[in-house]
DNA sequence: CCATCAGGGTACAACGTTGGAAGCAGTCGG
DNA sequence: CCGACTGCTTCCAACGTTGTACCCTGATGG
C-alpha cells in the first residue's frame, strides 16, 4: 500500500489530526509543528488519498466535460481550454464524448460517471428551452455551454454570436465588399448559433444601408468542411454573384475556400472570406483564414468558475448567464496582412 | 445527500451486506431475494458511491491518458479511441495534456492526479531506451504507446511503422511511380517513428530493384501542415523531380498537397501521394488522401487491455510489447477510387 | 432427539480522511 | 492561589462500501 497520513503522523511524531490540519491549512498551528509535518510529508512523498478525502468531504476534485466528440477540432480546442483552466484550479477533467443526437445528449445526463464528479460542464447542441426542467432535475451542479437560453433557469455561458457575426460582416463591408454570402444557415434553424450569427450578419448588412438579399443566405446540413464545400459548389453552379463570404464557422469556411480556389478564384482578391471559431488550423491554411475569435479561454474560465460557484452555492443559488467577448482576427483571407482588430463585449 | 446502500437495505428489508452481495453478483442468493433488492435499487435509483467503493477496494475505475495535447488531430483521435474502448469496459479516462518537450513528459510521470487513477496510458514522443529505469520506478501501472523500445522492460504498444511505410511505398511503386519522395525525416532522427517509417520506405524501394536516392529524402522540423508545406516549397524551388510522395504522416501530406496544387500540379495525375495515420480529415480533403490506417481502435484496445492486465498482475508480471496491424486506405490522392487494400500483421 | 450441515443471511471492522468535542498545558486576572 | 482562558493537540466518529467471521433456520442422519 502507499503512504498514508498515518505514516506521516508516525514519522513526524504528531497525531493524525495535526497532520490533517497542516495539509488543510488550519490557522492555529505553531510554525515549527507545521514545518516538521511538512518535512515528513516531503520525506515520505505523501499524497492524500483522493477517494478517502472525497468520501469524507463529498468532493472529488474532478469535473466532467460532456461534449459530442473529441475529433471535431472545435470541441478538442474547447476541451483543451477547459482542461488548462481547471488544472490551474487544481481540478481534473473527466471528458465524456457522447456522440451527436438528442438521445445521446439526454443519456449523458444520466451518465455513469456523474456520481464521481463534483459538477458537469455540458456543451449541448440540441437541447432547447423546453428542456430547462429536465436540466434542473439533474442533481449534479451543471453549467451549460450553448446558445440556447433556458429561461435563465440554468447556469449558462454563451459566446458573442450576434456581435461577432456582425463584426465579421462589417469588416467585409468596410473592405468594399457588397455581395457577402452568409454560409450557412440550418434548414429550419434547429441550431441556435446559426440563427444568432445570421442575425448578426443581417444587422451589419442593414446598418450599412444595403438590402438583405435572401439569395445570399445559403444552407448546409453539416457545419463541416464537406458541408462548406458542397454549399459553395452549388452556389457556383447556380451562378450566384458574390465578392465576400461570412462563414458561420471555420470548417465551413475552409471547405468553401477550397472549392473557390479549385474554381480559379483568388482569395482575397476575388472573394474575401471570414470564418468563426479561430481554430488553430486557420493560422496554417493558405491563405490564413480571418475569423472571429470567441475567446475559448474566457469561455472555459467562465464555465469553470460558474461551476465552482454552483458547487459551493447549491441549487438555491440564482442561475446566471454570461456572454463572453470576442475579437476579430484579420488574416490573409480578407486582405489583412496579419493585424488584429479587437472589439469585445461582456455582459452578465 | 444521495441515496446509499443503506436506503436500499431499509426499503428492501434486507441487510446492507445482502444488498452489496446482490450488487456484486455473489452466487449464493435466493432469486427472490435478488429480485426484491433489485426492485428497491430500481425504485430508489441507487448508484454505488465510487469514492467509497474505491477507498475500500483500492481501485478507482479511472485510467489516465497522458498525451502532449488534444488539439493535434492525431492525439484527439487517439484519445477518442481510448475513451471508447475504456467506456466499453466500464472505465473512465482522465486525460492529461502535458505539452511537448522532454521536461513536460517527465513531469507528467509525477503528476498530481496519479494517485486517483488505477493506471496510466502514456503516449510519449521523446522518451527513449535510456529512460526504462525511470519508467519502472513509477509505481503506477503503466503502458507506453510509442515507437521506442525500452528493452522489453515496460509494457508497450507500438504500431506497424515499418510495414505500413513499406506497404504505402510499394503501393506507389506498383502504380508506376519511380521517384517517390520520403517526407519527412527528422534531422538527427530523434523521433523513432521517423526512423522506422524511413526504413520501411527504403525496404520497398530496394525490394523493387530501385536505388535508394538520398536526394528524395527530405526533412522537416515539425510533423505538421506547416512543415509539410515548407518542405514541399523548398523541394519545388530546388527543382527536385518526383512523381510520388510518401508522407510520414497525414498533416505533412496535407501541407505538401496544398503546395503542390498551388504550383499547378495535379494529384494524382502528376504526383501521387500517400500519408500515414488515417486522420478523419483525410476523407474530406480534395482529393481524398490515401493513407496508412494504423488501426487506432486496435491500439486503444491493446493499450487498455494490457493496462488492465498490468493492474491485475502487479509489477512482477513480465512486460509485453504488442505491435498492432495496419491497413492501407487507397483514396483519390494515389489514384484509387475508394477501395481498401488490407494487409495486417500482429506480433507479440 | 440431538449433532451436523448447508444455504442464506447478519454484525462488525476496516479502507484514509476530516470535523467536532474534548484534553492539556501554560498564562493571566482577580 | 484558584479559575478562566488561550493555543495547540488529541481522541472519536463518520463518510459508503465490502470482506471476514459468524449466526440462524430448517433439513438430514445416526
Amino acid at each position: 500500500m502507499s503512504v498514508t497520513i498515518r505514516d506521516v503522523a508516525r514519522v513526524s511524531g504528531f497525531s493524525i489530526k495535526t497532520v490533517s490540519n497542516v495539509i488543510n491549512g488550519h490557522p492555529q498551528l505553531r510554525p515549527e509543528t507545521r514545518q516538521r509535518v511538512e518535512d515528513a510529508i516531503e520525506e515520505l512523498g505523501y499524497r492524500p488519498n483522493l477517494s478517502a478525502r472525497n468520501l469524507r468531504s463529498g468532493r472529488s476534485g474532478v469535473i466532467g466535460l460532456i461534449i459530442p466528440d473529441l475529433t471535431t477540432a472545435y470541441f478538442a480546442e474547447l476541451a483543451d481550454a477547459v482542461m488548462r483552466t481547471a488544472a490551474a484550479r487544481g481540478l481534473a477533467v473527466l471528458i465524456e464524448p457522447i456522440g451527436s443526437g438528442r438521445e445521446n445528449e439526454l443519456a449523458a445526463l444520466r451518465g455513469q460517471h456523474r456520481h464521481m464528479v463534483d459538477g458537469v460542464i455540458y456543451s449541448s447542441l440540441t437541447l432547447g428551452a423546453g428542456d430547462a426542467d429536465l436540466l434542473k432535475s439533474v442533481d449534479t451542479p451543471l453549467v451549460v455551454l450553448g446558445d440556447t437560453s433556458f429561461d435563465g433557469q440554468v447556469d449558462r455561458i454563451t459566446m458573442a454570436n450576434t456581435a461577432g457575426a456582425r463584426a465579421a460582416t462589417e469588416h467585409l463591408l468596410a473592405a468594399g465588399r457588397r455581395r457577402v454570402l452568409a454560409l450557412a444557415a440550418h434548414e429550419g434553424d434547429i441550431v441556435a448559433s446559426a440563427e444568432l450569427r445570421l442575425a448578426g450578419y443581417r444587422e451589419a448588412i442593414e446598418a450599412a444601408g444595403l438590402a438583405f438579399d435572401p439569395q445570399l443566405v445559403c444552407y448546409a446540413d453539416s457545419w463541416h468542411r464537406r458541408g462548406g464545400a458542397a454549399s459553395m459548389t452549388k452556389l457556383l453552379e447556380d451562378g450566384v454573384a458574390f465578392d465576400g463570404v461570412f462563414a458561420f464557422n471555420d470548417t465551413l469556411a475552409l471547405g468553401a475556400m477550397r472549392v473557390l480556389q479549385e474554381s480559379g478564384r483568388r482569395i482575397p482578391q476575388d472573394v474575401a472570406i471570414v470564418g468563426f471559431d479561430d481554430l488553430d488550423e486557420t493560422r496554417y491554411s493558405l491563405p490564413a483564414l480571418s475569423t472571429v475569435n470567441p475567446r475559448r479561454d474566457d469561455i472555459a474560465t467562465a464555465a469553470v468558475e460558474t461551476l465552482l460557484r454552483r458547487i459551493e452555492g447549491g441549487p438555491e443559488l440564482e442561475a446566471i448567464e454570461i456572454e463572453t467577448g470576442f475579437s476579430l482576427e484579420i488574416r490573409e483571407s480578407s486582405g489583412g496582412s496579419d493585424q488584429k482588430a479587437t472589439s469585445a463585449t461582456n455582459a452578465a
